[in-house]
DNA sequence: TGTACATCAGTGAACGCGCGTTCACTGATGTAC
DNA sequence: TGTACATCAGTGAACGCGCGTTCACTGATGTAC
């Protein structure tokens, strides 16, 4: 997207290097301090430049490269969901499977990624507001897992085992915009299914890496595995 | 706690005032720019405080403000989600009203302190760890939730219409020293039970606070009270 | 009830810090003929 | 292939800002006799 063409020059491979460069330090840094003390002048010291301005160069302002980073990790954390649901180690999982694969994938990378993790899913920055750009990647992960619902519903028809009530008009027109952009006769209680796995899957997350479970549960893991498995389940993801 | 006696003198009195009036100023600027960005210099300013200084006879430091600040932000929403739930006005409700009850009073909560709810359930303040006291006031939201399941499971038994897989043994003694502090032979299955909905519920009220539905759900509200019933039953609270 | 002393609240100046951003500049890299 | 010019990368100084915290101080409020 902001390389459209290869680089032809030295002085292009070394400008696009050297981004890479700046919004790597920046990423440490940010696993450091977080979002708020992100600054230029420790970027650029880091980095052994002799002044902030120099940074000027690559990026116009703070939150443009703040913003930068906000991009690469809804891109990161999107990459590694999708390739857990399409690991071929295991032959054809069924829709459960993949779903829990999934959950693991973003437990993974959010717990690696901490701060950048914080970034995207985290209280939004003071002052700040993510540009439309970041819309694209951020929709990835809901659509992935809407995805597996989809699969599971064309594999066993709309077979809810679980008594779930009947979803209001007032809450089924709370999507109609989602719906149309959806295929036809994608039904409704299936998206909704697929939002809440999607807001569990955070929430869960979420609580983990801000710490709200430190003290509450002793094995993270095992605890994570079993209310995926749980929640697909109540979700009618099971067999 | 911090009052452990009645003021017996008009300074004593004002102390307690001019403590609650610096925790509001703080509150107010807290929802303005965030929690980064509270300043001790700018609630000074806004009291009409010469300087910034005399603020320290009442709070030893920033953090010491912002952790009071926190302190009584828990304590708010839990009382908010108490209330809730043992609302007089319709009679006794049933397991499953109640939750939801509690499920609006905190996102209602929420919604009207933005800023003090990220404080609590959003990404923690870099640089900044809250202090063993908060504890107390942090679980009254679980444990009230746990209420609404073992209530349940008083009223009709465990009788679990879902098809939930079993917990697996690395996931029950996850649960070891929580199933310690509890009541004896409270089953494990329910507190799991107990632990997703806390999950759940404020994984989609960050979702909304933060504006991660913005652009996906028209009305939040009506969307959020079909979740709360549908996660309910789905968990086990339907009569 | 009155006085001497101790305690406390708020002042104002100061220390030392780091920040984002601008700007005129030098020197190196690329381009066109 | 060589030269003249344009483009770009990084420098260093500067502007103006706000912050937390300390400290010696004045004046008011409380206490003990």
């Amino acid at each position: 997207m902001s390389t459209p063409h290869k680089p032809r020059t030295a002085r292009e491979r070394a400008r696009i290097e050297f981004t890479a460069e700046i919004k790597a330090v920046a990423r440490r840094q940010l696993a450091e301090s977080g979002a708020a003390a992100l600054s230029l002048r420790a970027v650029a010291r880091e980095l052994g430049l002799a002044s902030a301005s120099a940074l000027y160069r690559y990026f116009p302002s703070r939150d443009a490269l703040l913003t930068a980073l906000i991009l690469d990790g809804y891109t990161s954390l999107s990459d590694a969901a999708e390739a857990a649901c399409s690991a071929p180690d295991s032959g054809p999982a069924d829709a459960l499977e993949r779903w829990v694969g999934v959950c693991h994938a973003v437990r993974d990378w959010a717990l690696t990624h901490p701060h950048e993790y914080a970034l995207i899913y985290g209280s939004p920055v003071p002052g700040y507001s993510a540009p439309q750009d970041t819309v694209a990647q951020a929709t990835r992960l809901p659509y992935l897992i809407g995805a597996l619902f989809t699969e599971r519903l064309a594999e066993d028809g709309d077979s809810p085992a679980d008594s779930r009530p009947a979803m209001p008009d007032d809450a089924r027109q709370s999507l109609a915009p989602l719906l149309t952009a959806l295929p036809p006769h994608t039904p409704a209680d299936m998206v909704m299914s697929s939002l809440m796995a999607w807001t569990y899957l955070l929430g869960a997350v979420s609580f983990e890496v801000f710490g709200h479970r430190r003290e509450i549960v002793t094995d993270p893991r095992a605890f994570f595995d079993h209310e995926a498995r749980r929640l697909g389940a109540a979700l009618g993801l099971a067999p």
